[in-house]
DNA sequence: GTGACATAAACGTCGTACTTTTTGCCCGTG
DNA sequence: CACGGGCAAAAAGTACGACGTTTATGTCAC
């Protein structure tokens, strides 16, 4: 159909074709692979992906509504600089925590934790309903129970799902998005780093005093208590990239 | 070209139709005007716009990345529900804020607000080079001269800056990408409540401060003072909308 | 040296043809 | 008679190539 003598792989299961390319570009970009500045044009990448223009374009367009790229007449597809990009896309994030500067990334990120999730935690234990409270107490328990003898995945699994109902229950709705994100932090750490000792005791017992606090509905001890968590999570990749 | 009798305005100014189309629509969906779980269909949004499909393919797709609406083959382009919005797109905001549950939206935002910007004030304490320690202090200046005598919007635009230089000051990458949602934040509430009253002193006095306890290095009062502000800022919320 | 105009490079838009997926019908079987 | 599997058709999104439009840039005349 088109020469595309050194079209580009596009390994990626398919969703539909302008869907691949952007599991090509959008790593690329977050990654720095064309830094900021650098000028794709259309007909160039559809040549290398073997698409057609209307693919790169709609590919495009989402970058664009990610504040990733700039397109205009007679210049091209221009990439942004990277702080103008929307950080908080979740598939920036995905992006950007696959990518080279993922320890920058997990940093923001975990500090963006320390501030939102203590807040959450105390809104939790002015409004969360029962079955919340519920939730919370059975996940905490589940942390306790799977906290020893090599059971990190399970763990993690109850982990994350502490933290979303935590954030769920503040009944904020910015805050409940930033589920998504913390479960990214907690996967990504647990996959990066230790994956061999069991987790610290001490977290474990402040996830069950949270959900107490909360069940409680002691909202300043279920922020104390929240804020020590990301203090201990601050603190331990501090330890990782100083 | 086509019938199209029916043809909506689009009244926005053009950088493409593709641009004029999500203006249309991304309100309308954000405001409800297609509740969750509705169907769009392609062509009969090209011809209710006038436009080809491949400019309402090129909107959807935008849309579709902020995880406002899904499209599917045979059935449609479906709105998604409300919980799975990326909310934290800016353009989202706008558009929330422009609508409806403007009066929900600012509250969220006023909470994440008052989470995030105390830790910001507390980093930036620690990380504000000489530079953003001197704006911030001519910003607070600006927010005493302007406080009195009918000056909300000079006043507004240096509330703004201030805030803006603060989360910039932190360090950290997310809490400065929130300094547009500050800013809508502000400059909505001013717009649409007192209007004729001066702010308050007090938060004045606050801000001034608050450059004071930054530019000394005194991260905890920084973020003390910070912390008041927002306090006052969601008790004004709070009589508002309670 | 400065202004306006011509040129072409790049994105933008359109109409057409293709693919996938659902749905419903039909027929065979238990 | 009821149920289930498979086939066919239509509905909707998907992809393409050609044409249109804007605008940066360079050149020519004044």
């Amino acid at each position: 159909m088109r020469a595309a003598p050194y079209a580009e792989p596009m390994t990626n299961q398919a969703r539909g074709l302008h869907a691949q390319l952007l599991e090509s570009l959008g790593p690329a970009i977050t990654a720095g692979e064309y830094p900021p500045g650098s000028v794709l044009r259309t007909d160039e990448l559809a040549q290398r992906f073997d698409v057609s223009r209307t693919v790169v374009r709609e590919a495009v367009r989402v970058l664009e509504s990610m504040h990733l790229v700039e397109s205009r007449r007679r210049v091209g597809v221009t990439v942004r600089p990277t702080e103008e990009w929307n950080v908080y896309d979740p598939q920036v994030i995905r992006w950007r925590l696959a990518g080279a500067d993922r320890p920058r990334q997990l940093r923001s990120l975990t500090v963006l934790r320390s501030a939102v999730e203590p807040v959450a935690a105390g809104l939790a234990a002015r409004f969360a309903t029962p079955e919340q409270c519920a939730a919370l107490t059975k996940e905490a328990l589940w942390m306790v129970a799977t906290s020893r003898g090599r059971q990190l995945d399970a763990y993690l699994v109850h982990d994350i799902a502490f933290h979303r109902v935590v954030l769920r229950a503040s009944g904020n709705e910015m805050f409940a998005r930033l589920g998504d994100v913390v479960a990214e932090v907690l996967s990504g750490r647990t996959r990066h780093q230790v994956m061999f000792e069991d987790p610290d005791p001490a977290a474990v017992t402040l996830h069950v005093q949270v959900a107490e606090a909360v069940r409680e509905g002691d909202a300043p001890r279920a922020e104390r208590l929240t804020r020590e968590i990301a203090v201990g999570a601050l603190q331990e990749l501090d330890v990782l990239a100083p």
